[in-house]
DNA sequence: TTTCGTGTTTGAGCTACATCAAACTTTTGT
DNA sequence: ACAAAAGTTTGATGTAGCTCAAACACGAAA
């Protein structure tokens, strides 16, 4: 076996084109190998980093999968996304040099390991990297404004297809079928993350299943009219 | 008058320690006084851009007061961010290079237009302005952490406790009262903000006036008790 | 000053979702 | 293989916040 196959290395890395940016020279590509120091298992229940820990690096999912969540002082946790491979984790640490969620892996997984200062020197001379830094972090705050949407303006069932569609939309890029997949997360994950309860989501997911939008198996699901899911997502309340 | 004094620059604004690294030398100084290109003045009412508008700048509040907000089909619009001055509006357009949401002026606003292209120059060079842009961006996740949170996790009461009590932080910033503000926006926009109607919005004022928490005079408040509200936002449901 | 438009408050009744409770299923540990 | 723990579903009931409706307050324009 290649001995090149066992270095920590983006530049052989099949999810290269996820994580970084994808008009690199070869010259830029070597260099932004040594972007990620080491890397780092998590175990399914582990936590890659908690709230008030130093901030020294972000996270590239290599594998696995992720929630992210911030706690309130009376115990109270809001899951904040769902992170799968090829995506960055501990942008939030960036401002204060502590970071203000917890990210928890809901599978076992791995994850690159890239120094931030070295993010931040290496961006300063590969202009792509920079921009693609920049990219990453508008990505999230649009991605948040979507969350909030969610959450302030949508009924139950149609926060559950926002979230539903968003997945599937997620793993096809990853190539992964669009109408099948497997949930990582719990219903109480999934409730917290879309500001409801557990029950409610459960009954929600029952009445996807009667109205013949969704086989559900436990974690598996099929979608079965995912322009249905969709039209909830744009309709508007009274249709 | 010296005439420097009408040259548009962040060295001489009273503001640029909200906007700008702190640490940085003279002659970083002056070269940052070039990022921005001009003033733009915004009346009342209107946008400084649209959703669906090409990103080319960001926008550092001068005066005034804006309002973000993100719209689906339907017309159903998200409040997801109220901005004064000294704060940066438009990182939701790098990632695609349009604007996703709609920043509307509150009250008669002037901003500063950084051409996003030479902000991305010069922070190749200024290592303390690289930086700065990653906190700006990484702040603004970290915020909507906190909104995402008051959304999915908090009742009425608590949501306008977080909400008033994060506006006279930000105003006692900038040498406001802490006790005293006016509201420059509408109970409405408020509601889409916090995710409740305008009649909640409004009973829920009714209700710290008549607990002795509050005095409402139309936009004009006086936070009477601020620990009542501090207790509101951290403790749980139940007491 | 009056009028108009916009924004706000308050009341009455309703409903989507929460809460409480119990049964059931699956996973984990021994 | 069994017991315990964790997660899920479903039903019955409660309620925070929504909807509908009407009155009210204030600033702008004439």
């Amino acid at each position: 076996m290649n001995p090149q196959s066992f270095k920590v290395a983006c530049s052989n890395c099949n999810l290269r084109e996820l994580c970084m940016p994808v008009d690199l020279s070869a010259a830029d590509l070597d260099r932004i190998d040594d972007l990620v120091g080491t890397r780092r298992k998590v175990k399914r229940g582990d936590s890659l980093y908690h709230h008030g820990a130093g901030f020294t690096s972000l996270y590239a999912i290599r594998s696995g999968f992720f929630k992210t969540s911030v706690t309130l002082e009376d115990g109270r946790e809001q899951v904040t996304g769902f992170q799968m491979a090829g995506e960055i984790m501990g942008l939030d640490g960036i401002v204060s040099d502590l970071h203000t969620c917890d990210a928890v892996a809901l599978e076992n997984a791995e994850v690159c390991v890239m120094p931030f200062d070295k993010i931040e020197e290496l961006s300063r001379e590969v202009s792509a990297l920079q921009h693609h830094v920049h990219k990453i972090m508008s990505r999230e705050i649009v991605r948040e404004h979507s969350v909030m949407m969610m959450l302030g303006s949508m009924r139950a069932e149609e926060r559950l297809a926002a979230f539903l569609l968003n997945l599937t939309h997620r793993l096809h890029a990853r190539g992964f079928s669009r109408s099948e997949l497997v949930l990582r997360m719990t219903r109480e994950e999934i409730g917290s993350y879309l500001g409801l309860k557990i029950e409610t989501v459960s009954r929600t997911f029952s009445k996807f299943v009667d109205e013949g939008v969704l086989e559900v198996k436990q974690k598996n699901l099929r979608i079965l009219r995912p322009d249905t899911l969709q039209q909830l997502v744009n309709a508007p309340v009274n249709c």
